[in-house]
RNA sequence: GGGCCCUUAGCUCAGCCCGGCAGAGCAACUGACUUUUAAUCAGUAGGUCCAGGGUUCGAAUCCCUGAGGGCCCA
């Protein structure tokens, strides 16, 4: 009922556009043609008027004539003269349409413009007496022809469910948000481009996998009809991407999206883009230094600079960054020693004293990493990594040489936030085996289902031999989050997820 | 999961505290205007005030329940 109303009153507005269609047709204009051929953008022609102002004595002068085509954003009508502002995909620029300089029948046609339309305009590029570059349009074509309202000129969209939900119309009425969305189009080109001169080689992997292994987290569960079958959406792309370093592929890397089944927040998203890296015969330390590197290298790529601004905060990620023990790290941010609560019992009596919420049935790993992102974490604002942690919260990390508890394992934080888990792959066979098991004794015990999951495909690959590899993932999202100062990640996201809509549903 | 806040015209928002004709700007429609730029001027039209229930002579406004959304905390 309610719908029916808000579309009758939406048709008011979008009957007026369609009789505009009407008459337009009417008129012998096609509203949709095929093709336009331009050969200016609005940035160039700005900058041919400039160049020439530059250049010339003229007081007034005029460029050359150039054919732009863009969106309507505004329209004012002034009798014989006619101003709207076109917006390309590159800036937009102002349009005189003047009724001696058009023919009667092109004048007629502006009568049925709206706001929104594509339109191409042909004139010459001049400055108005205000100092606004001005085409001066001797042709007009109409190149689609809008039959629904934009948001408000002046205040944009400012529904922050309609800008996610319609993200075209946000992107239409505030530049800001195009321009933080398209900074992970540009940071995942840029990575491709600093693996790739390394001779690293890009792959895609599946998405549909049978068993959800490589990390910590719950999956989601989908079917496969013909097979009869249960597959799950991947949670990483590690353990595949081992079977290549096992197959030879020396050094190799996937974009690649990953599903969690997660809450919803600021900071977490169900399906996010990781990049994975594994590169034979290269260890924890060597992963460090390419991470250092990668990240400084790209926000320069992409920002122009590898110090960022994020909220108040002056983020400088020029290598190198801090090396933090992770033992000595967390006694100094919250006095624990993990080393003298080495039972649940005892870690959880140390996190309770220090008002640290202990999950009912969490395991000694699972604990301490609540420690860590509890007491520690927030305060690793620059660069840094932590080095080295306890096996028990590392199943596919190799052990360092001479200790039996800890693994050649770092993750990097900024801002307070992890952006990379990295390690020197475990490549002993047995040892993965064992604690594959562990891992699964762990959840049937604990009911803990986010915990690691065997996969015996992977045992098999890495018992035919894998060599010593440093393993990196990273959190592009997080990443791009840094790079362009979003606070949220459905900013970097440009299609977050959202609640389904009832509407949906029904049909 | 807990706390706080929001939902009124296509868009952006007043009105709610203290109950008494449903408001403004933009967008739309009619008209005027040859360098405007949130153009201006004159006029017109546009509403299930998120939904349901309650209190009341009378509810956008007060109370209860629910839905959707946001922010903070876990």
């Amino acid at each position: 009922m309610k719908n029916n109303n808000i579309e009758q009153d939406e048709n008011r507005l979008i009957e007026s556009r369609k009789a505009n269609l009407e008459s337009l047709r009417n008129l012998g204009i096609n509203p949709y043609p095929s093709k336009f051929q331009k050969t200016h953008t609005t940035l160039d022609a700005r900058e041919m008027l400039e160049d020439l102002e530059l250049n010339k004595q003229d007081e007034n002068p005029k460029t050359e004539s150039v054919i732009v085509a863009g969106r309507i954003m505004a329209y004012r009508d002034q009798g014989k003269i006619i101003f709207i502002d076109l917006k390309d995909g590159y800036g937009s620029i102002q349009i005189a349409l003047r009724s001696d300089l058009l023919s009667d029948n092109l004048f007629k046609i502006l009568k049925f413009i709206d706001i929104g339309d594509f339109v191409g305009i042909e004139g010459v590029v001049f400055r108005t007496r205000r100092g606004e570059p001005t085409i001066e349009a001797k042709k007009i074509d109409i190149l689609c022809k809008s039959i629904r309202p934009l948001p408000d000129k002046w205040s944009g969209l400012q529904d922050i469910e309609k800008r996610y939900r319609q993200r075209y119309l946000d992107f239409i009425s505030n530049d800001s948000s195009k321009e933080v969305a398209l900074v992970k189009p540009k940071i995942i080109s840029s990575i491709r481009k600093f693996l790739e001169v390394r001779n690293f080689i890009e792959v895609e992997t599946p998405i549909l996998v049978p068993v959800a292994a490589g990390a910590m987290a719950k999956p989601f569960i989908t079917k496969h009809n013909a097979l009869d079958r249960v597959l799950y959406l991947r949670i990483a792309t590690e353990l595949n991407l081992k079977k290549l370093i096992v197959g030879g592929v020396d050094k190799v890397f996937e974009l690649g999206r990953i599903f969690r089944n997660e809450g919803i927040d600021h900071l977490h998203n169900p399906e996010f883009t990781t990049l994975e890296s594994y590169e034979a015969y290269s260890d924890y330390n060597d992963v460090m230094k390419m991470v250092e590197e990668m990240v400084s290298e790209v926000s320069e790529d992409v920002n122009g600079s590898k110090i960022v601004n994020v909220g108040d905060e002056v983020i400088d990620l020029t290598p190198p960054w801090e090396r933090l023990n992770l033992r000595d790290t967390i006694i100094k941010y919250s006095g624990i020693d993990y080393l003298k609560c080495r039972s649940p019992q005892e870690l959880e009596k140390e996190m309770n004293s220090r008002g640290i919420h202990v999950e009912q049935g969490s395991n000694w790993g699972r604990m301490l990493d609540k420690v860590i992102s509890y007491s520690v974490e927030p305060n690793l604002r620059q660069p840094c990594f932590l080095v080295d942690y306890p096996v028990e919260m590392s199943p596919l990390a190799k052990k360092k040489e001479g200790e039996d508890n800890i693994v050649e394992r770092f993750e990097a934080f900024v801002c307070g936030g992890e952006l990379a888990n990295a390690f020197t792959e475990l490549n002993d066979p047995i040892d993965q085996r064992k604690r594959f098991e562990d891992q699964e004794k762990l959840r049937k015990e604990s009911g803990d289902d986010e915990l690691d999951r065997l996969e015996e495909d992977f045992l098999i690959a890495i018992e035919h031999g894998m060599p010593p590899t440093g393993g990196l993932g990273l959190g592009i999202d997080r990443l791009a989050m840094i790079i362009s100062g979003a606070k949220s990640i459905r900013d970097v996201l440009i299609f977050p997820q959202l609640k389904t809509l009832q509407d949906d549903n029904d049909d």
